[in-house]
DNA sequence: TCTTGTTAGATTGTCGACAATCTGCTTGTC
DNA sequence: GACAAGCAGATTGTCGACAATCTAACAAGA
């Protein structure tokens, strides 16, 4: 037989499309922190009714990067110190987890994968591209969660990605120098090459450590100045309530 | 000032409660897994427009439930062995970390609301209520992450538990008898109020591995015969790709 | 001046109808 | 009989309009 895949035909719905373009704008910062998103406003710019609007932003209210008030409004999340410690914890956790389970399925094909990654990385710093840099940075070392065989820990990191690649946007946006950051991943590839676990999860977990302490200092400079959108608190969250008692 | 503290008012839209009806039927194994839901069916069952029924589906679609398939249909996920592994190595690796964090936390507000959590359980063992009975149990097991003073910790563990409550509704509806697990969670309650962490962590672990092979056991099973809603498979989930390349 | 009630405007939530798409059946042709 | 084309029927996706709710400005009264 013959030994052609095809990709997925692509998403046909409007919903699909605005789901894509509103990430894009929160991701890179576009959409602020605490901003309102105003429902008519916006379908008017996208010559759409409020219908698929309305469905995207319910999905990206779960995803965790709006977050919706009744009768209010939907509003960008707002990006507290603790949200970025929390997620960064919980990703140290979850790199562990990846690399222990994807260690012994390594294969040509990892490698290879993994260097492309890799060159797209360089590709982007080159480039001076800072918005390009931090998703193909995230998407280098997404690989190993990718390639871990376990498709929850896979939709848990997309969900952590979401908001770290929106706080790096943040952090790059405030300062414009762009990073040198030339061969930092260099070691974290050669590692994952590499025949010992351990030593690549000790590094996963320092490596991230570093641009972390950076991140989490901006994060806190922030949270000095007032957010205009600061009453979008955390709503819903509540699931586990025991309703009846 | 008096020291009252209201609770949050009701969420008072369609929509909310919709997605409640639904995710209730779903984790109690009243809609099953594969199964087509149709929204001019159900809208006209809840009295109630397409608009918020079709947003409430868009999010327990992203809660990881439903699955979505353009113009085909929303139907109920397919419950595999490997989901149910999947979820439970990851649970586990959760269920450490959580106990890491809120060990230094633990205060009497903490010791109260487990014994108050561990009674519910046997009270719902009591009433021979297998499906009270998981719910408080998973409950019971949320404390953990709750305490753990990690919001997306948090949201990770909500998520991972609404699908293993729909397999353990499935196991139990299966297999008629009610589980005897007595007094199951006593060590779990006992160690979590000692002094030894790690034994609380080790417990934790292999306590969950004992249920979780029967459920294994009992998922492979199903794996057999065909279901009729065997094409709604995995839609999405490849937000990675790199477009630009 | 402070509080309370009222009202107008804007925005979100919901509805019913229409358009686009899929599925299965029928029909026609070889 | 096998197969492709085409035609209902049903279902999902989208639209425009209406209803419910919130916000802020203003007026009335203590």
């Amino acid at each position: 037989m013959g030994k052609l895949d095809f990709s997925p035909i692509a998403d046909t719905t409007r919903r699909a499309e605005i789901v894509a373009l509103l990430r894009r704008a929160i991701l890179t910062g576009q959409l602020e922190p605490g901003q309102k998103l105003n429902e008519l406003r916006i379908a008017e710019q996208m010559r759409v009714s409020r219908a698929p609007l309305r469905e995207a932003m319910r999905e990206l209210v779960q995803e965790g990067i709006l977050t919706s008030i009744p009768y209010a409004g939907t509003f960008v999340i707002d990006v507290t110190a603790k949200d970025i410690d929390d997620a960064y914890s919980l990703n140290k956790v979850l790199d562990e987890f990846a690399i222990e389970r994807m260690w012994p399925l390594r294969d040509q094909r990892f490698f290879d994968e993994l260097d492309r990654r890799h060159e797209a990385v360089k590709q982007a710093t080159r480039n001076l591209d800072t918005t390009r840099q931090i998703e193909t940075a995230l998407q280098l070392h997404g690989l190993i969660h990718e390639w871990a065989d376990n498709s929850v820990l896979l939709e848990t990191w997309q969900r952590l990605t979401s908001r770290l690649q929106m706080y790096f946007a943040l952090h790059q946006r405030a300062r414009n120098e762009p990073v040198p950051a030339e061969d930092v991943h260099d070691t974290y590839v050669r590692l994952l090459k590499g025949s010992d676990m351990g030593a690549a999860q000790r590094h996963a977990r320092e490596h991230i450590e570093l641009d972390f302490e950076e991140l989490l200092a901006y994060a806190r400079s922030l949270e000095q100045r007032t957010s205009k959108g600061a009453r979008a608190d955390r709503a819903g969250l509540t699931r586990n309530r025991p309703e009846g008692d």
